[in-house]
Order: C-alpha cells, then structure tokens, then sequence
DNA sequence: AAAAATCGTTTGAATATCAAACTATCTATG
DNA sequence: CATAGATAGTTTGATATTCAAACGATTTTT
C-alpha cells in the first residue's frame, strides 16, 4: 500500500509529463513540426530580453541556461526561418543584440496565448479551496528548493 | 501591470524550470556525471514496468514515450554501465524482459527519494482532508491537459 | 601599451531522438 | 498445415541539442 508521500509524488509526477505532451502536441498543432519545443523557449527568452533592453546573446544564454556556442547555432537556425534578427552593438561592437522578427513576435504570441489559455482553464475550473491549497502546495514546493539552496535565473 | 492570469502563468513557468534544473542538478551531485536525466528516467521506468510485470522492451518505450530504436540504444548503455540486465521472454521468444540489477535499483531509489523528499514538503502540514482535496485537484488539473484524445501512458 | 577579460563563433564530440528497413518469431486464415 | 500478416526488437542513417575548449575581435584594466 501506498502512503501519502508516494501518492502525491506519483500525482505530481504525472501531471509534469503530461503538461510537457501536452505543450509539445499543441505547439505542432499551432505551429506546425517546423518548430521544437526548445526553439520557442529561445524565441521566449529573446522576447523577455528585449522588454527588458538586456537582449545581448549572453544574456538570453544565461536566461536559458544554456551556453553561448548553444545559443549561437540555435539562433543561426531560428535566422534563417525568418523569426530572429541580429545586429552588433553600436556602443560595445563584440556584443549583438537579438530581437525577434513581426513573424517570430506572431509564433511567440501563439504560444504565450496558449499558456495564458492552460493558466485560464485551470483558474476557472477550481474553486476557492482548491485554488487555495494548490497555492499552498506550489509555495511548499518552492520552499523546498529554497531549503535545497538552488540559485536559478529567472 | 500583469493580471492574475498572467502572475499564475508565470510562477508556473518558473516552478516548472526550476524542478527540471534541480532535478537534474541533485542527480549529478548524488550520482555523479555519469548518468543523465534521461537515463535515469529509463531505469525508473524500468522499475515501474518490472513492478507490474510488463516489462517488455515495447511497453518501457511506450510508457517513456520513445521509440522502441531509442529504447535500444538507451538500453544497451545502461548495461554496460551495468544497471540494467535483458532476458527472452521463454513464452515468446519475439520479446524480451528488461529489469534493473542491483547497482541499477540502488540509483534508482537514491532518485526516488529526492522525488519522494519533494513530496514530503508538500505533503507536512496538511491533514488527511487536504490531502485527499490535493489529489483529487491534481487530478482534475490532469484532465484540462487530456483535450484532444491524447495519449500518454501513465 | 600590454595584459586580462569579455563577447560571440567555430569545432569536435557526446547524447537523444526518429523513421524506415530488417530479422526473428508468433498468430490467424484459408 | 502453410503461408500471409502482425508484432518485437535491432540496426541504420539522419537530425537536433548540447557542451567544452580553442579562437578572433574588441573592450577594460593595469
């Protein structure tokens, strides 16, 4: 028999796989296979970057945890669909600065909608206990990690 | 300003990251360099699968949701690195069994409990109510995903 | 001015993955 | 029973993702 802990893991465990199909098969049904799951996390970032004026390659690598010669094919390839921009820094001429495209702006808005959609779905679907206690329980899980020690760049 | 919507979206989105980061970071301080994420989720399928009995190569790889070509490859790694042990199925010879080898439990249950750790957390100061309550909206939570005849094997 | 640091790119290697072709075995149908 | 079709796992050839380390260009520090 199962106890409590091994419950829940196995519920949470569950529902992490499955947003992730989930994310992935909509993404193709939107999109279309010509886009990986990771190359809009890379359109994302750049996105964030540029809202906040720190659109270097470096600083998008860091924001994805990824390193810059990663960053640096990703984006060749994301150049020459059409969705991604590059241009060197006028001020620091090693530094470029990556903005998406109105196409890449298009395809991130796609997707954005579609987390904002789940965000929407899952709010009106629950009442007020529920809400309250999945905050609680996304607040423990967030201290677990604090408890860990885990610096992450959000 | 953000809206609820988007402040819900964007802690997940967050959460969501950090667990994957953690994850993997706590295996390699645990396990060492060895072995990836990827792999590990192998063997807990493994394991799973062993516990039910259904421990076909093609039940494995469904369960991960790869391809039986890529259960292979990942398989025969993780004999050599002496993990994993494969056995014909003597009623049909088509077939074989996959199951862990001692060392290959002994890593998988040092992942198990990182896992399990993480649902202590959340499970420590709620009573036997909330805990049913938290299940159950997991549960529902689950469902929101499940649009469009997806198939995930759980 | 020289040394050190930083930025992005390239290169070489490893991992992860798939579709499709292939081999061996089992099942069902005539 | 024979053979046609289905199924299990492997191999192959290709693509994607990633990193570390070497490298070239530029900027900063000393």
């Amino acid at each position: 028999m199962k106890n409590a802990k091994e419950i829940i893991n196995d519920t949470l465990v569950k529902l992490f796989k499955r947003i992730l199909f989930s994310e992935e098969k909509n993404l193709q049904a939107i999109i279309g296979k010509d886009l990986s799951l990771k190359e809009i996390h890379v359109l994302e970032a750049i996105a964030k970057c540029q809202d906040t004026k720190v659109n270097s390659a470096q600083n998008v690598a860091t924001s994805l945890g990824i390193t810059a010669g990663t960053l640096t094919t990703a984006v060749s390839k994301l150049i020459q669909k059409g969705l991604v921009s590059k241009v060197r820094d006028t001020n620091d001429k090693r530094s470029i600065k990556l903005s998406l495209t109105p196409k890449g702006v298009e395809i991130n808005n796609l997707h954005n909608n579609y987390h904002l959609q789940m965000a929407e779905t899952v709010v009106r679907g629950l009442n007020n206990e529920e809400l309250s206690l999945l905050v609680r329980t996304v607040d423990k899980i967030q201290e677990f990690f604090k408890i860990k020690g885990e610096q992450i760049n959000d």
